[in-house]
DNA sequence: ATGATTGTATTAAGAGCATAGTACAGCAAT
DNA sequence: ATTGCTGTACTATGCTCTTAATACAATCAT
């Protein structure tokens, strides 16, 4: 699986967001057991020890669960994870409506962008 | 000033991006003179390698142009300035849509955190 | 009980970034 | 000519991130 890792930025930071992504987004369903460390540490062709420090993140989060020496879990904390996935929405929105007017473009030019990439019916 | 410089990324690609994104939005006008490194880098608050870092950086895109001991000016390329900032809006746009796209969100939720966002009415 | 797998911890090494400090050549104003 | 500003270059130091290579205790499957 390609990861892509961007070279200049933490590689444990973008772990943390990537797998924070892949449980809100459920590909890792509440209560899911998540692979071992090593194991992701494969898949993402990265160090155990990255691994280890973006999954170590996620759990003072309280995204996932250690169980001591049987592995990880998503927590099952449904009201939790659809908070984050809200948060995580109004933060992509804020921070795309504030580059867009820092670059110069008012309400009416957002929403053509947006209408010419999305299609300018409204639902789809 | 306060440049709100992120701990966790490149301070020079900060910088970059920072400084690109004020001439493209006007703040630097084309043929403009540039603040000295030592100057904007004490503005910054970073080192002054830091600053002559993204500006080589700059230099190398051609966005900007150093009269050898005489400081340096934006480019005079006003079609060049404008390419680049459509092609930044573009990208913070596909940017803002794959990102949105990943948390679950379909066409017609981004369209309504939009113009949540942006106010109901077409034009404003 | 044994072996495999789990999370976790440690040490060592290398790379990149940022800072501090210093130095030099070229141009402008005086 | 002198002073001050400009860009530029260099060295040294410290920090963080990343990797590599181990090691250990606890659990599970057999």
């Amino acid at each position: 699986m390609a990861w892509n890792l961007d070279a200049d930025r933490p590689i444990y930071a973008q772990l943390v967001e990537r797998i924070q992504m892949q449980i809100v987004s459920g590909m890792y369903p509440p209560g899911a057991k998540l692979p071992s460390v090593r194991d992701l540490a494969a898949q993402a062709a990265v160090n155990p020890n990255t691994m280890q420090k973006a999954f170590a993140e996620l759990e003072r989060s309280g995204l996932i669960i250690t169980q001591r020496t049987n592995g990880r879990t998503v927590t099952e904390d449904t009201d939790m994870i659809g908070a984050i996935r809200q948060s995580l929405a109004e933060e992509q929105l804020d921070f795309f409506i504030a580059k867009m007017k820092e670059l110069g473009f008012d309400t009416t030019q957002i929403k053509a962008f947006i209408e010419k990439s999305l299609g300018e019916k409204e639902g789809e």
